[in-house]
DNA sequence: TTGAAAGCGCTAACAG
DNA sequence: CTGTTAGCGCTTTCAA
């Protein structure tokens, strides 16, 4: 590869000072429509691209974000980074992806290297904590723990509690009478979030809960859901409706059910949340809590833009509704 | 946040020049044990992290790869971005995800950016076109079209062809004597790979193929498949077995025919491509060709990683044996 | 074994 | 409207 050429190269051929062919790439300062005219001919002609180490170095803006996530493998994240990245592309901002694997110390290492590159801006999905030390760094944080004292923040979330609420009283209202809920360990809060609209939905329908139907599996794993169901359905275990607060986990418990002989809806029905394609595929079709993902980047990208462009202070929380998508997993009359 | 600490104050408080401090930080260049000591100590104490941007600028090379990828959303390059990302991270370098939506435009587009940022390599899925005039930028080709003339580069890809047929024949074999194949246009060699196999399952047990039942759609997606089997059904097409050439096609083709009352497997056989979660979830479980995408994936973070910190030079095409994955939806007496 | 100093490519303050 | 210039933080000769 020939080296690149810099912008001492451009200005000699334009027969300006690179000051000047700065301030053309830029648009600020001013300058003669001539001179821009020429300056941009000879950019062209040359395939002229700025260094951004350079640039980086000089401004301290990079015009890169970094995405910090949890799973890109996880369809929920993965449509979420999808959407920022293109959105932020389009705005001129390219985006670093960290995957954490849920993993605290990779995450902080992560943003270690976030800020070591000068990265513009953070957004952190289903962070495990707050990083204040990031001080006036734009951060935008979507799905996290929301256990932080200040509000000082951008924050932007689903419903989760009214989700787990929907998916549960819907299958009450299908009859069910003993669910068991599907979830997952670990400090996530949305996990927690759920959980707590389930136990409102029992509440109101006076449903007691029982305990030996909330099952805490150890991953966000298909494979899990399905072994742990498997072994509710060996012991015995009464239960007619199965409450997972997520995709994945449904599809694991929709193919434990299967191997069993056992059929959805027939014997026993099932909700998913996140409304992820494998909600559609899974079975006879999986009833699932929609979060609107797209308003959600949306939403992030805008805001992150917003204070790395315009240097404007956001603080606020946002709550997105959610909606409940009823597939033939809980089509038992009512 | 407080002004990053830089190098200068380092090697203030560490009562040595910067030179020395950056020879320790890069263990390259002599310094006594003591003074090696002191400074780390230094470097501890105040949190100090390297400026990437000043240091990219010095040396044009960033640890930064670019990871260009036609849709993050899709499990199966989810699933590669992932794996690279994480395994380079081990490495020290990070990852720039660029999503071009199978759009050359796009994809050209990000190249640029991507060079512009001083990327120190490049990994290309499933790509457009070669891009030459990136000279002697590490550039690892993975899953792209294989028109190029010249061999001198690295590429990875799995043996769609023989996925094809290894599908097409688990069909054959299973009954089936009129297979509808469920593709995709565009300029995706894969998909051609794997209708070449298709084609050499038929040859191979002297079946004919019948061009009404090759259905090529306009996008990978779910919906379409779903519609376009519809379609053929509603128009009583007779076929009793359907080759995707991927796992999300096939979950479409299982919905449509759930909706018309067809079981899968004892009206119509099917099977997949990727062997995705869908595949495992879908319906009473897809067949489906397994690509060892972990593999894939290592292989390509090794090499670029030799290529990017070894300066080798790696001209090298290899091709990934698949396997079968057979679930349920073939499950027919042969 | 260490330090001084040049300079990577760019921007921004200042001068004109 | 345009040019000169200092310097961002780091690496790397060269000299000691």
């Amino acid at each position: 590869m020939e080296k690149a050429k810099s912008i001492k190269e451009i200005a000699k051929l334009a027969g300006v000072s690179t000051a000047t062919v700065s301030r053309v790439i830029n648009q600020n300062g001013r300058f003669s429509k001539e001179t821009e005219e020429r300056v941009r001919r000879v950019i062209r002609e040359n395939d002229y691209i700025p260094n951004m180490s350079a640039k980086g170095l000089r401004t301290s803006r990079t015009r890169v974000v970094g995405i910090i996530v949890p799973d890109i493998t996880n369809p929920h994240f993965a449509n979420l980074v999808l959407h920022l990245e293109m959105d932020l592309f389009r705005r001129g901002y390219s985006c670093l992806i960290c995957n954490t694997n849920e993993s605290e110390e990779l995450e902080s290492k992560h943003i270690q290297s976030l800020t070591a590159q000068n990265v513009s801006g953070i957004v952190l999905i289903s962070g495990m904590r707050n990083y204040e030390e990031l001080g006036d760094l734009p951060v935008v944080y979507v799905d996290r723990p929301s256990n932080s004292q200040d509000k000082e923040e951008v924050m932007i979330e689903s419903d989760n509690e009214e989700g787990g609420y929907l998916a549960t009283r819907e299958l009450i209202q299908s009859g069910c009478r003993h669910i068991l809920i599907l979830k997952s360990l670990g400090n996530d809060s949305n996990q927690f979030a759920r959980y707590c609209g389930f136990r409102r939905a029992l509440d109101e329908f006076k449903i007691k809960e029982e305990r030996s139907l909330c099952i805490n599996l150890k991953a966000v794993s298909m494979e899990e859901a399905r072994e742990s169901i498997l072994f509710m359905l060996d012991r015995e275990a009464k239960f007619d409706g199965i409450m997972s607060t997520t995709d994945t986990l449904a599809a694991g418990a929709v193919i434990a059910l299967r191997e069993r002989g056992l059929e959805v809806p027939k014997d026993i029905l099932v909700t998913g949340f996140d409304d992820c394609q494998i909600a559609a595929a899974c079975g006879p079709g999986i009833t699932s809590v929609h979060q609107d993902i797209d308003q959600m980047s949306r939403m992030a990208a805008k805001l992150l833009f917003e204070m790395m462009h315009d240097g404007k202070q956001i603080h606020h929380h946002y709550r997105l509704p959610v909606s409940l998508t009823v597939r033939n997993s809980t089509c038992r009359s009512k």
